[in-house]
Formats: structure tokens, C-alpha cells, sequence
DNA sequence: CACATAGGATTACATCTGTAATACTTAAAG
DNA sequence: CTTTAAGTATTACAGATGTAATCCTATGTG
């Protein structure tokens, strides 16, 4: 997958949320949020069909947007080069920021003793 | 603090390497990792002169630059914008991702324990 | 059938980015 | 004093981005 913009990537939230979809579908899902111009929306999916970041299927006058690729995996593999970029690839550093400035509830720290079991679980 | 390219980025890191510093040792810095071209080193400089990510004062000839923000505070604000963009601002899922697809190692896990009960102490 | 219309395709346009080249200026060298 | 070189400032230029407007085409409407 190619680079995403911000704005792209907004675009493809509305997708994820169901797909295929058509234009106008997607159009409105994104105005739920904020006021978008149709035409504006158009460009993105057609830049995003050029970069392979969507897919679509013609079907009688309009096209059936799917995205190329899993919201799933975006999100990581863009948050791996943020932690390769800034905290040299660890995650470690990446939380800690959080816990210390006191962003985490008892609620997170309880998920986050969860994926710990879990994982050595698994390992260990 | 404006937006920083990538690109800008890794000039800026390597000013908080150590400031203020003058444009030919952050050349040199930079040189260690990958070949830039002076020009374009100075090119970023001035940008970012421009939208307040670095300021410099005159000494002789030359300018001598600093960084307008601490590297931790531009990281942190970046990481909250992606895990807002992508998690709903949350961390857990962020991390829940690295757990289950096998990236973290038993040094990882330990420090992570290490931060919560960090966090228990000061809070709980 | 003529026309309005909904859709996508093409064009627009300012700003940002990456990557330099060229111009200008002043201190140092001869 | 003139030439040179080191620094910064200005200019260049293609590709990406945000944000639309306009164009073209196939339908549905009267």
C-alpha cells in the first residue's frame, strides 16, 4: 500500500465501515462526522483508486467502492513507522510517555495487565 | 508547533542531538546515517525557521540554531494525534496489536510490568 | 425525442514537500 | 583593494494534497 493522506484515510473509514459502497453512500457517512463537498470526496476515492488504496466494481451508472487493504493492517503498519521514526522502533518508550503523564485509567492498566497475561500466556 | 514533515523531522533530530549548532554540523550529523545534500539541508533549515520549529540566533557569519520544542514534547503530541486518528485515542489497542502479532520480547513484557506497577504506585 | 440530472472524468489552483541551483553578501586572503 | 570562499537568501520545479469547479455521458422524465 502506498502513502495515505490524513484526509485519505478519513475517506477509508467511511469505507471500512461497510463495502462495498458507492459514492454517495460513502458521502454521506462522512458528512455524519463534518461537512464534506461531494466533489471533494470524489477526488479522493479517484486518487485513492489511482494509488490502489480502493478498489471498484462498476455496477450500471456508479461504481462499488472496496477497500484494497485491511483497516487492521493499515493502522499497524503506519504505527510501527511511527515507532521506528520516533522511539527507534520500541514500544516500551511509547508507553511510558503515557504512563507517566497520567493520560491511563485503572481501566487501561487493567487491559493492559490482560494482554501482558496473555502473552506469556502464549510465550513464556 | 506547525507540522513537520519526515523529512524535517530527522533534521530536527539531528539538532536535538545537541544545540544550538550551526548548519555545517548538522550536515555532519546527518551525513553519518545518509547522504544529504548541503543545499537541501539548508532549504529544510530556513522552512523551518519559517513555521517556528527552530529559531536561530546570528553569531558572525553564520547562525547558530536551537530547536523551538523538546523532542519528548513533539513525540508525545504526535503519538496522542495517531492514537486519536486511528484508536479513538486510545492506547490499549495500540498495544494489544503488538502483543498478539508476536513483536514484543520477554525484555519488552518485563518493562511493561516495570511501567504499570509504576503507575499503581503513583496512583492506585 | 429534448432536456434535466446524476455520476464519473478532467481540469484548476494554491500550498506543501523534496531536492537543489543560483544569487547575493561579507569576511578573509593575497 | 580585489578576489575568493563560506554563509544565507532567493528562485526553481515536479509531485502530493486539500478543495473544488467544469466537462462529458448515459439515463430517467415529460
Amino acid at each position: 500500500m502506498t502513502e495515505i493522506s490524513k484526509t485519505e484515510f478519513e475517506v477509508l473509514e467511511a469505507l471500512w465501515q461497510g463495502h462495498p459502497a458507492t459514492a454517495q453512500q460513502l458521502i454521506e457517512r462522512l458528512n455524519n462526522d463534518k461537512p464534506w463537498h461531494e466533489k471533494t470526496v470524489k477526488t479522493l476515492l479517484s486518487r485513492m483508486v489511482k494509488k490502489q488504496a480502493i478498489s471498484f466494481e462498476k455496477v450500471q451508472r456508479s461504481y462499488l467502492y472496496t477497500p484494497a487493504f485491511a483497516r487492521d493492517d493499515y493502522t499497524f503498519k503506519e504505527t510501527k513507522s511511527l515507532l521506528q521514526r520516533m522511539f527507534s522502533g520500541r514500544l516500551t518508550p511509547l508507553v511510558s510517555h503515557f504512563v507517566k503523564s497520567d493520560e491511563l485509567t485503572k481501566d487501561d492498566i487493567d487491559e493492559l495487565k490482560q494482554l501482558i497475561n496473555q502473552w506469556e500466556k502464549d510465550n513464556g
